[in-house]
DNA sequence: ATAAATTTGTGCGTATGTATC
DNA sequence: GGATACATACGCACAAATTTA
């Protein structure tokens, strides 16, 4: 049982969310908190005192209690934490840049850390994020397709007035959350139509299934696919914990066996493609004489392995840049709009014509 | 008239300065205080309250107050700020992430943030990262061959009693800094060895003048040569400004017109290995037929590139560790011992006998 | 300008809950 | 289980600062 004061002091809290105050404009006295609660002052001021901790409010003796969601910070510079799967792999360090370049030109101070795709280190980083008081948060969301355990932090994040930018995936149970993200959906359906273009019909599928990226990639490719009379589609669907390694998906090796079948593939991104080259490898295959593969996101690696392969790609840099750039507008108190960003075909070798 | 609560406190703070309670030592209960001083409990309590604040006492229900003084961490994230050359390039993420890896384990946030070799930008970020109030730092420094602007600050951060392990390069004009660095001296000798041992005797060296790094792998260079009759060497002295491109830097077109009669080369990194095989290129100049080339980092460059680099490896994971380690034992108020790693050799096939 | 009313700050007493030893 | 120590909660009284009449 949570006590008075701190049920107190989040109902005080989601009062003050909702924005029903403008800056400096006093919350209701001791008094009638008292009245309105039926506790004794002595508790409304134990709430009050852990909303003056979080900076949400200032009291004034003998004048009364003010909200000041303005300028949370005084003089000091602002702490911007930043929560992705990786930081060092893939394509993060760019979208990493791109972040760490609008906010070094602030005032800002940036705090990085991975989630590992594991919603227990979600709540680990969350909470000490709140710990550390940040400003404001850039998160990638964890497992964006499953039910999230970590809604209630989210929902205290918005309660203290703590401005949070989804990036590449966000949770739908959050209502309005502004986000930077892909059209993932658009993306599915350009890949399916670069190999139906080139006369592809017996296509396979290999996404990422707990998370929204995945699940939306695929739906992009059925809805072409679907469009295409003679068409058929093969998904094979796999989890953070077999990422890259088709061996280890579950009916992995199934698809490998048709794959023989297939005259081409699209992976859920370019971690995914090199496993697929690596198994067909294996198998004889050839990649694109056999096979032909599109991938999303135009990783490092796409341009380096042989062959070369032919790729959606994700804007990093200029991605990152986006969600720092409405992160720091919602901190000023200005508002900012969701932004979903297309992608480019880029064309190596590893597509040819069926 | 200070309220007794006040008082109270600093008698309390008083009783604890005079060092009678060691660390973890139960204060008085709140009842005895409240005998001893003649106030009720309430005021004991609001006195207690502030001690706790300033972290000088830690209260557990059931057991008791306690006092906490020295450089005992305050509740909550710990923060540490780390301060790179850059994040997302070449080696550093795989140091990042070593660094990530010992933190995330322990209750810290890292803040990252890059100079980009600029020492008004180090000078920016040190300001900001004291803004922030972190409780560590871990810092590249910046131009370590030549005299540093910002040693004031260092010096405020000792003052503060924020510990700071230097990495890669330190600044000499700091007393007894904690420092984990590679054997720079070492790895000149070693690529210089290598070089040697395979019967190069005329050998250039392109090297970096305004840090530290460079300056020793010069002169470990020049000791390994002067024991070696016969030997010649020739340096090219590049900055910060020129990383990587040989036709940018003074004096650079010689060198490569002298490059002709040399028949090995050691490069400061793996990035400036890459610059001279492009300029070779252009030249006509086969690696490793006309000339061996030697470098530094094994990055991932080095495996990919044609022909793959010899070089010497840097540890880049386990360093970044070792580094969070020092930095955690420093705040835990533990004392560290500064560390010279060594360089390991890793053969590829930029260097072939003479 | 002054007095009264309002609002937060300080201080005490008491009772009960809950974690620790 | 019992004793101890901190946590929560309520009630009251007065002080100090500010606003309002």
């Amino acid at each position: 049982m949570e006590p008075k004061y701190r049920s107190l002091a989040d109902a005080l809290r989601r009062d003050i969310a909702t924005g029903r105050f403008r800056d400096g404009d006093a919350l209701a006295t001791e008094a009638a908190l008292r009245e309105r609660f039926g506790v004794s002052r002595q508790t409304v001021r134990q709430a009050i005192a852990l909303l003056e901790e979080d900076g949400l409010v200032v009291r004034r003796q003998g004048s009364g209690t003010y909200v000041s969601h303005g300028p949370r910070r005084r003089t000091g510079a602002m702490h911007v934490g930043v929560i992705t799967t990786y930081i060092t792999d893939y394509i993060f360090p760019s979208i990493v840049r791109g972040i760490e370049g609008v906010l070094s030109g602030e005032n800002c101070v940036m705090s990085l850390s991975a989630t590992y795709n594991r919603t227990d280190r979600e709540r680990e980083l969350l909470t000490r994020m709140l710990d550390a008081s940040v400003d404001g948060l850039i998160v990638e969301g964890t497992k964006t397709a499953l039910e999230n355990p970590n809604i209630g932090l989210y929902e205290r994040l918005r309660e203290r007035n703590i401005p949070v930018v989804f990036i590449n995936g966000y949770y739908d149970s959050l209502s309005n959350p502004v986000c930077v993200v892909m059209d993932d959906e658009g993306g599915g359906r350009m890949a399916a139509q670069t190999l139906l273009e080139r006369g592809h019909r017996y296509i396979g599928g290999v996404f990422k299934a707990d998370d929204m990226q995945g699940v939306k990639r695929h739906q992009g490719c059925v809805s072409a696919l679907s469009a295409c009379p003679g068409a058929r589609c093969e998904a094979l669907w796999f989890t953070t914990e077999t990422r890259g390694d088709l061996w280890r998906m579950p009916d992995g090796q199934a698809f490998l066996r048709r794959a023989q079948a297939m005259s081409g593939v699209v992976c859920y991104n370019d971690e995914v493609a090199l496993g697929l080259l690596e198994s067909l490898r294996g198998l004889g295959l050839r990649v694109p004489g056999s096979l032909s593969i599109v991938s999303f996101d135009n990783s490092a690696y796409a341009g380096v392995c042989h062959p070369g392969l032919t790729t959606l790609a994700h804007p990093k840099d200029a991605f990152g840049r986006e969600a720092a750039e409405r992160l720091l507008s919602l901190m000023a108190g200005h508002g900012a709009q969701s932004l979903v960003m297309p992608w480019t075909l880029v064309e190596r070798e590893s597509v040819a014509p069926c």
